[in-house]
DNA sequence: ATGATACTGTTGCCCTGGCTACGAAAGGAG
DNA sequence: CTCCTTTCGTAGCCAGGGCAACAGTATCAT
């Protein structure tokens, strides 16, 4: 059953420092089940109960934050590898603080919470690299986190496409970007609406910032985006 | 040295079943210094080179960004027993991602990094303990992290006032609240304009929604206000 | 091809909130 | 008490961006 996921699992910083056949004795040990959805799925609502935490598989999933007027916000996108719900786990929340959504169709990991938190009789020593491994992952979320805040804190429009493109650039390795969310979800990002940021990137375009099309951007003046970028930066 | 700060340490989540014998004894292990600094001073500068993570034994310390416009956002406040630093250390970042300011006079003790996450030989038990209790502590702050995104997120002035006022309410338990930050200070926390805070203030006033005098205010219509952070909330 | 269904770009209206400036009130030091 | 500094409340001005509405364009199934 989890045979088959092996090669996504040998990757996954959880699993750090583990050698394939000490993941594979795990397994049994976790009790997981993996779950399918298509995407537009809700795989678990904020508030609901948290028995869990989650491994993407395949496919992608979205962490947002709605509200009763519709505004949504999306605080992470995770890949294959990726963890989710380990941090509200291991803060003893009990619930699901976020939303988790399936932005793809996606296979899931879902492993029991105490089945991790609580150290297992039999592979002992694994269990010691689980903790310390989940540590550094939890830390990097936080840190994650402090990032997202610096986005989000940026009071202009064109700070927010600044400090988003120039993050991208940096990622890329390139000034042709390919940009991964849509212009909707990409707002929600951000935290503004759909229609100002497309005015605020036409603006920027006019300007020989950036020229961009559908999904590919490029940015034609790196200079003035990074300037744009260090005006609020936190870290000088 | 560390003996008249003990009633805080055996305090601080991060000794959390441990008993005072053993805090004592890992002390000397831990090679940590105690500064002592006025109100205002900068401990950290966001970017500076990290080697310790520091634990505030007594005043008051401020985690903010700051950019070259003087834009100011307070992340968080921290009180005697609680840890900053720990984050970015684990994450294995190299650098304070923030900066730290005693925003009243303080001792912080700090504790070089290396001393915590490299396992120590004489107490090696007591090592066990320190890094489940990191991984609660980290994994709180990203929850902190995702609550402070909560607040930054919201739209509109009222929204963020309603959701602040509403959670001091839930904290302190009385509708007659004690506000611990000036008008400055928490127009910084919500990263809004200080003239822009107090004309809203003065609108929820005069409809009746709350009442206030410098750091003291009440809230007139607890319903009203709890409508005003559903609007909002992540977490129906 | 031909709809049907996304997704994307554009524009006008208008309100929220940032900025500046100033006066009042509250502490603090002498 | 008096002066000085800090904090707080208020007001006017105006630009940035939310909202709604619509037109253009890529994608896809029939």
């Amino acid at each position: 059953m989890f045979r088959e996921w092996l090669p996504v699992l040998v990757q996954c910083p959880l699993f750090r420092g583990l050698s394939q056949e000490k993941i594979e004795a795990l397994m049994p040990c976790f009790t997981a089940t993996v779950r399918s959805c298509g995407k537009g799925d809700i795989l678990r609502a904020a508030g609901q109960m948290q028995t869990a935490i989650g491994l993407v598989l395949a496919g992608e999933v979205h962490i947002q934050q709605e509200d009763f007027s519709g505004n949504r916000l999306i605080i992470g996108v995770f890949s294959p590898g990726e963890l989710f719900g380990e941090v509200s786990a291991f803060a003893g929340l009990g619930r699901w603080p976020n939303t988790v959504l399936a932005s793809k169709d996606s296979h899931i990991l879902f492993i029991p919470i105490e089945k991790i938190s609580r150290p297992c009789s039999r592979v002992c020593d694994a269990h010691q690299t689980l903790i310390r491994n989940m540590l550094e992952i939890v830390a990097g979320k936080a840190i994650f986190m402090n990032n997202r805040i610096s986005y989000l804190k940026r009071k202009s429009m064109r700070e927010k496409l600044a400090a988003y493109l120039y993050d991208l650039y940096c990622q890329q390795d390139s000034e042709h970007l390919n940009l991964p969310l849509n212009r909707e979800n990409l707002a929600d990002y951000l935290n503004v609406s759909r229609s100002s940021m497309s005015r605020e990137m036409g603006r920027m375009r006019n300007e020989g910032l950036i020229d961009f099309h559908r999904s590919s951007l490029v940015i034609k003046n790196i200079p003035a985006m990074c300037r744009l970028n260090m005006a609020s930066l936190g870290e000088p």
